[in-house]
DNA sequence: TCAACTAACACGTTTGAAACGT
DNA sequence: AACGTTTCAAACGTGTTAGTTG
């Protein structure tokens, strides 16, 4: 676990700039910044970097020790991200922000000890959809909404030698969530009923301004996807929250929260008398009820048996809250498809199945690290302890892979404007700041291209170099990543 | 009418400063 | 005086709930 929280002037500053009415001596620092660190060399992968890129990388850069090096980041507590996985996890927005639980925290090896990264977050949409709730399972509902302002989370600690990021989880706690798109805190911004996935980012710099100069990794985990709400939706996702966030002991059954139901009681002749039915007979209440009915169930000597029962409901609609991802998934032919046991081939039933495939593929199918996880969780709901989620940096092999998958869009208009000129003082590079805030708009307004619709699932693990380096892929679902900048805003 | 959203609320955890002891 | 431990209140995070909105 992190303990320092450390919060360098130079990312104060940057959040600073960021809110800042836009001047020219700001756009000139956020060109600094600016996404196409996504674009040109920069989103190479560490395979293609090497051929041409040795000359543009910081001094700091080993491109040796980093080319050999097997960068990996593991998703700490897969357990129980898989468990909220399984039943369709859902987290809660707000506007003053939300924190995620389950927390975003991975462990990293494979890095350069004394060589200093910078380690992200962001948010991506998971499909092109909006969805609802209809009774127990989420429904597509139509179009995405218009994308908002896109966040990126920089880890407070960023940057850090690679032995600061190894010794320790690293943990985005801090990391909040928001559906307020004028949010002046730095939250990420989604939607509600929409489903997203974080994505990680590591990146070798010195500081924030070699950022540009450096290699994107980025990672995905299929377990962490889940539905951005304003309310709970789907009660066993309630249910899993209480039991597992120590903030939320308060409403677990063994605790003292029947004072505080007490007292509620008692406030409101009406509201108990409505509430009469639930609290009586709230074991037999359905998943349909009330939300709080279910669990006020299980209070008192019977405490138990609910719980069984609830929880076998939670095997028997393993899935159902994914059902129509199902329906709507493109994809059926992932390389875990059709394997059971397999946790990923059955669990990840999203459209955007396959954006994970690569590193799926590459973990499952050819590392020989003994990181892979045939072993976990299968359909039985059983939670057995197995090794941490790990997603690796795609070797060679695996990224043909993800080319051929998901080859990247043709052009990348804004991403690809990056001058390759070596660095110099800030200020003096003069391209347009990438992404969505050109120029011509603004921080905080929408982005995103004709703000339409979300793109498709894109793809953003090992792409982000293919689709820099082969423009001529195409592909009628690869998403116009570059609306996802990581730089657009900062927060910690 | 209803789904989605918001704000107030109670409860528990976390955090950090003050008090205290060695 | 310096350091470590304990105590406690404020801040914060959480799900619940009733009311509001479109």
């Amino acid at each position: 676990m992190v303990t320092s929280w450390r919060r360098p002037v130079t990312i104060c500053f940057l959040s600073w700039i960021l809110s800042s009415p836009r001047t020219r001596a700001t756009e000139q620092f956020l060109d600094l910044l600016a996404c196409p660190v996504f674009g040109g060399c920069s989103m190479q992968t560490v395979r293609d970097l090497k051929p041409g890129f040795s000359g543009a990388a910081p001094p700091s850069m080993a491109p040796d020790a980093y080319l050999q090096g097997n960068i990996r980041l593991t998703l700490e507590e897969p357990e129980l991200w898989k468990s909220f996985h399984d039943i369709g996890t859902e987290m809660i927005i707000t506007k003053p922000g939300r924190r995620m639980f389950p927390h975003c925290k991975v462990s990293l090896s494979g890095l350069i000890p004394c060589a200093k990264y910078i380690l992200l977050v962001d948010m991506v949409p998971e499909d092109g959809y909006r969805y609802k709730w209809n009774k127990d399972k989420w429904e597509v509902a139509g179009k995405a909404e218009p994308q908002p302002p896109c966040r990126t989370y920089l880890h407070p600690d960023s940057p850090a030698p690679g032995s600061h990021w190894m010794k320790q989880t690293v943990s985005f706690l801090k990391l909040k969530l928001t559906n307020n798109t004028l949010d002046q805190h730095g939250h990420i911004i989604l939607h509600s009923m929409h489903r997203y996935h974080p994505r990680f980012h590591l990146v070798q710099a010195d500081d924030l301004f070699s950022v540009r100069w450096s290699v994107f990794q980025t990672f995905t985990f299929p377990e962490t996807s889940f539905m951005a709400v304003t309310a709970y939706q789907n009660n066993k996702i309630t249910k899993l929250k209480i039991d597992h966030n120590p903030f939320a002991k308060g409403f677990r059954d063994e605790g003292t929260n029947k004072k505080r139901r007490a007292i509620k009681s008692a406030a409101s002749a009406d509201k108990r008398a409505k509430m009469a039915d639930t609290s009586i007979s709230e074991e037999d209440s359905s998943t349909d009820l009330c939300r709080s009915s279910s669990y006020a169930g299980y209070e008192g000597d019977g405490a138990q048996a609910p719980k069984q029962s609830e929880d076998a409901a939670v095997k028997e609609e393993r899935y159902s809250p994914w059902t129509s991802e199902r329906e709507h998934a493109a994809r059926t032919d992932s390389p875990t498809r059709g394997d059971p046991p397999d946790v990923y081939g059955t669990e990840q039933l999203v459209p955007a199945l396959a954006s994970y495939q690569p590193y799926r593929y590459h973990e499952y199918g050819k590392s020989p690290s003994p990181t892979s996880s045939t072993s976990s969780t299968t359909g039985s709901g059983r939670f057995e302890s197995r090794v941490p989620d790990v997603a690796t940096v795609p070797d060679h092999d695996s990224l043909k892979l993800s080319q051929h998958l998901h080859p990247g869009p043709q052009d990348h208009n804004g991403v690809l404007n990056m001058t390759m000129a070596p660095p110099t003082k800030p200020g003096v590079i003069s391209h347009h700041i990438y992404g969505p805030y050109g120029p011509e708009q603004p921080l905080g307004q929408w982005s995103g291209p004709g703000a339409a619709q979300y793109p498709p699932p894109h793809h953003l693990t090992s792409d982000y170099a293919t689709q820099a380096v082969h423009h001529s892929y195409h592909h009628g679902n690869v998403a116009e990543w570059s609306q996802y900048p990581l730089f657009s805003y900062s927060c910690w």
